[in-house]
DNA sequence: TTGAAAGCGCTAACAG
DNA sequence: CTGTTAGCGCTTTCAA
């Protein structure tokens, strides 16, 4: 006799262990009420079918999974590398386990509804709570705990992880002028983000201390990526008056201003200071200066945050935000 | 009358539509034979609603749902985050999403049994196809199609992707010899792997080709972790007659062998040539001479292959070998 | 201590 | 073109 191609169910447990499928289900969940004996039989049964159960089925009776979602519109930036980390550090030391949701482009999901529509399609079925990246809605509707990391929204109606991106940029701006630096770039990022409207203040704000006139010339638009990074810095390079530094909204768009340095045969830092934004691992290798916005930190609590509120406990406030700090590498020198 | 807490079903729909359930499902799937108004009703309804069907109610009648699973033991290893960026690729071109699956921790998911689990757990629920990495098991039982990366036996009973990792690390042995090495270190990966065992044969052969008889002191066990690689570089160069240099069984190890030459006040390549097996960035920017190992191009493949086998096309072959490529950077010098 | 039965939200015949 | 009906595999009263 085969076994037919379907996998085992409850019910197939339940006939070769010789008790009804309500008897399993109570062993599945750890029940106490089940006889020593009827146990042994039931789990023996269970190992020789190879049986687990349905997390289809077993989630539409909406019992708790013991999963937490993380919803990710691209998983290949380092930025998203970095989150992930995070978020799978607190994993290994819980009792969830972790399911990444991805589009694999952020294209294909970039809108409030999508947003919303991945939310539900994790949290009103498989998962227990879920953990949204930098969304763009400022309100969701959910079952189940909803916790973000760098909102676009400030004030969402979900709780919500940020970096002190403002002061951040402020430091980063501080040290440059301190280094003597008067003209400096800025390479902006994705202007509808919270995050790089808060960067661009920084840099707007530290030269008004400075006493320094804002030069909008010296303002390049950006999208975060490298791409952006080489076209803006050949831009910037190329003026009349050029930066002696650049402030780059994030890392990404700092290696770019590493390339298009190199060129035009320029030295970094002899002939440019560069700091970035975010402290990914290949900044490192480059030596650059960056702010460290705490990525893999941010993941880690919106774990906690998102484990603690599956567990009903309270938090102390729906809004954390985590302080930056700057990190000098070899990427910048006084003037 | 404020909302329940409830989520919207397929029921309130069909209320607010003023039709029954099934015609709800009819335009939620095939959308044919459904009357033009009927239809319109129907979505105006489900826009008002924020209905999304449930993921878990939908998959319980086994329908397609254009989801595929990639299921690791470990997301943080550079090893792992390249292959996902191969598989977040023909992700984002295809009309699957990714629902990638993890434990947080190799140590919670290693056994065969573990790896049944996970299987059975996507497979026979909410996925239409898992992508497994590095799987310890020879075979699985699964109602939907399996593709493996990398797994440790060599002829499972799924299909399966694989680097060509003798020839690769002949390429790098041969490399090294014809620069004029003749001590040549090798740090080992973790033995249970088909991958790390035929690295080592090409190791081994590479040698006994050009005639240098093997001498065991020069080979040191490793785990694919840099901080085993730090412990046998360490031990190597405080070896008597210490290697001119060190073929190192993955990049994460070949780091390792960095950390170790600084900390030993060495210089690469000056005093130590390496090369690493894999092409993970970080090397990249250490400049580190690789056998690249594709991991990217494995992901893609393998997500590919699950997507032909989803459909019900036919493969080519049911193991596929990918060939590596030495990449020669600035971290060997000739002797 | 166990089983029978109801139903979670959905799809898929089968009628009409 | 649309509604009725019967489950998918599971948990959960309610009885026995």
């Amino acid at each position: 006799m085969t076994t037919k191609k379907h996998t085992a169910t409850i019910h197939d447990v339940a006939r070769q262990a010789g008790v009804s499928v309500s008897t399993v289900s109570r062993v599945l969940n750890a029940r106490v009420d089940v006889a020593e004996e009827t146990q042994e039989r039931i789990e023996s049964a269970i190992e020789s079918l190879g049986y687990t159960s349905s997390l289809a089925a077993r989630s539409m009776r909406s019992r708790k999974n013991f999963l937490i979602g993380l919803i990710m519109p691209d998983i290949e930036y380092p930025f998203a590398v970095e989150i992930m980390k995070g978020v799978n550090q607190a994993i290994a030391q819980s009792e969830f386990d972790l399911l990444v949701y991805t589009t694999g482009n952020v294209q294909k999901s970039v809108t409030a509804s999508h947003e919303q529509h991945f939310i539900a399609l994790l949290n009103n079925s498989i998962t227990d709570g879920v953990i949204i990246v930098a969304p763009a809605a400022a309100s969701f509707e959910s079952n189940s705990p909803i916790v973000s990391i760098d909102p676009h929204q400030i004030h969402p109606n979900f709780p919500s992880i940020h970096a002190n991106n403002y002061q951040g940029a402020l430091d980063a701006m501080t040290y440059l002028i301190r280094l003597g630096h008067r003209r400096i770039g800025f390479i902006a990022g994705r202007p509808e983000l919270e995050s790089a409207k808060r960067r661009l203040s920084g840099y707007h704000d530290a030269l008004a201390k400075a006493g320094i006139a804002v030069d909008e010339t010296l303002i390049a638009p950006g999208d975060f990526t490298e791409k952006t990074g080489v076209e803006a810095t050949t831009k910037l390079l190329n003026l009349p008056d050029p930066p002696t530094a650049i402030f780059a909204c994030n890392d990404q768009t700092a290696m770019g201003v590493y390339t298009a340095a190199e060129n035009l045969g320029l030295k970094i830092p002899e002939d440019l200071s560069v700091i970035g934004f975010d402290n990914i691992p290949e900044a490192k290798f480059r030596k650059l200066t960056t702010v460290d916005q705490f990525l893999v930190k941010m993941g880690y609590l919106a774990t906690e945050m998102c484990i603690k509120l599956i567990n009903k406990e309270t938090l102390e406030s729906d809004i954390l935000k985590i302080p930056t700090e700057l990190v000098v590498r070899e990427s910048c020198r006084a003037i």
